[in-house]
DNA sequence: CAAATAGTGTCTTTCAGACAATATTGT
DNA sequence: ACAATATTGTCTGAAAGACACTATTTG
């Protein structure tokens, strides 16, 4: 008679990754940590996904425990932070079965100058499409970056994620920006002003500021814990599926 | 110096869980397992979602586990599987850390009748709402059947799922009652038919069948490997948003 | 031939996309 | 005033929703 049930089976280990992306200087990049070169760890030298094991003393659940990394690489506190989803299996650690939680996060281009708060020299931030292009990222992350990219990309032809890559208050032109440069082409400003204002999210930051010649209405979200849907995708004239 | 880096920290334990969904008397349905009574089992006497410990041994990866959990309850083979997120924390099983890694699948309503294949009398479908309403499930299996059935819903919206939910091959009349099942709503014929055949997923069962008086063409889906996407969603005249 | 359901057609409204026009500010 | 960009307006076409109509089969 045992006090609890067997549990003496062998257990994969359980890591969290988290897919920190911003807007710096007019592309969309993602935070890499390259892993230590000396010693026993794996993929010496190469570039990964900030994550790690499951610390079950500090981490209260999975969420908790990416907030912690997230915190621990960048400083940021509250960013847009959603699950992606989990990859597990026999073959992609050497270390043996393991399982990785990844949740995707969204900053603020200007937050990154506190990116040196904790660590430093071995965080860097990486252009999407180049690190796409040309995948030499530790595990199975190139597959999971792809997995993010996708789900971002999908997301802000029908949601309000862009804003959430701004710091506030942003304009709207500037947010049409930032719509652009993750889908990877021009938006109509006109319906997209209109499907903005529809969508009853943004409030408006009172003052206005310049990015340009003429000074633009400031706005804010007026929920930052929640993107919202719109009723239908962003979709040239020709496209016949939005593709969500 | 050890061979391998420090591995010798706690690990929390890994599960997969399946959500099997089915459409049995005109209602939406999900396939539960009762909890062992007697033992040191948590939960005694409680309905859970089918699943347990990743096995090392056996599974190659998390999808292989979810699959392996689907074929010993229902014995489907190829089910519609898809990933639907992670639970994990400090407190949501008695016995320690766990981190559940949670699909879901979609069987025709017909294959229920092998259901009792493997295991038998600790297996029951039960009425999606009614469990909804008054959940007494094992471990937080309420809040991941709540979050699987607002999925199903949400996608059921703008894609071609519910097609995974009947046997072939199936006619249009069928296939549009399986929508208004799990929307819990009318569809407009015309629409709907316009809708399907538009999106190109059907391949006609060359012959007909009946169902009702006149017998109707019968389809079978092109590739049942995955749904297919509809640019807009389903959506009467005045709600605002389709809600993804 | 009547009942019942499969399948098609038509009208209206909505709304995204395209593009043009106007407003506002710094220099 | 001019340049540059913010902001608003108009037009058009595509497609969804509503609803009526036709077709086909069984009994």
């Amino acid at each position: 008679m045992v006090s609890k049930p067997r549990m003496e089976f062998p257990r994969p280990f359980t890591t969290v990754d988290v897919v920190i992306f911003s807007v710096i200087d007019e592309q969309l990049q993602v935070l890499l940590v390259q892993r230590p070169k000396g010693g026993e760890e794996p993929f010496p030298g190469r570039w990964a996904l900030p994550g790690g094991f499951v610390n079950v003393a500090l981490d209260a659940d999975l969420e908790a425990c990416a907030r912690r990394k997230l915190r621990e690489k960048t400083g940021v506190e509250s960013p847009y932070l959603e699950q992606l989803g989990s990859w597990g299996g026999a073959a992609r650690d050497p270390r043996g079965w393991s399982a990785t939680h990844v949740y995707f996060a969204l900053i603020a281009g200007a937050q990154l100058t506190l990116t040196k708060g904790a660590n430093a020299a071995d965080v860097a931030w990486f252009e999407v499409d180049a690190l796409l292009a040309k995948p030499r990222m530790a595990f199975d992350h190139a597959e999971i970056l792809l997995a993010a990219v996708e789900r971002l990309r999908a997301k802000v032809e029908y949601t309000s994620l862009p804003a959430f890559l701004l710091p506030e208050p942003f304009t709207l032109p500037q947010l049409q920006r930032v719509y652009e440069i993750v889908l990877g082409r021009p938006v109509d400003k006109s319906g997209f002003r209109t499907r903005m204002l529809a969508a009853q999210f943004l409030e408006e930051a009172g003052a206005v500021e310049g990015d340009s010649r003429r000074p633009a209405m400031g706005y804010r979200l007026r929920d930052r814990d929640s993107a919202v849907v719109f009723p239908r995708t962003f979709s040239p004239r020709g496209s016949p599926l939005g593709g969500r």
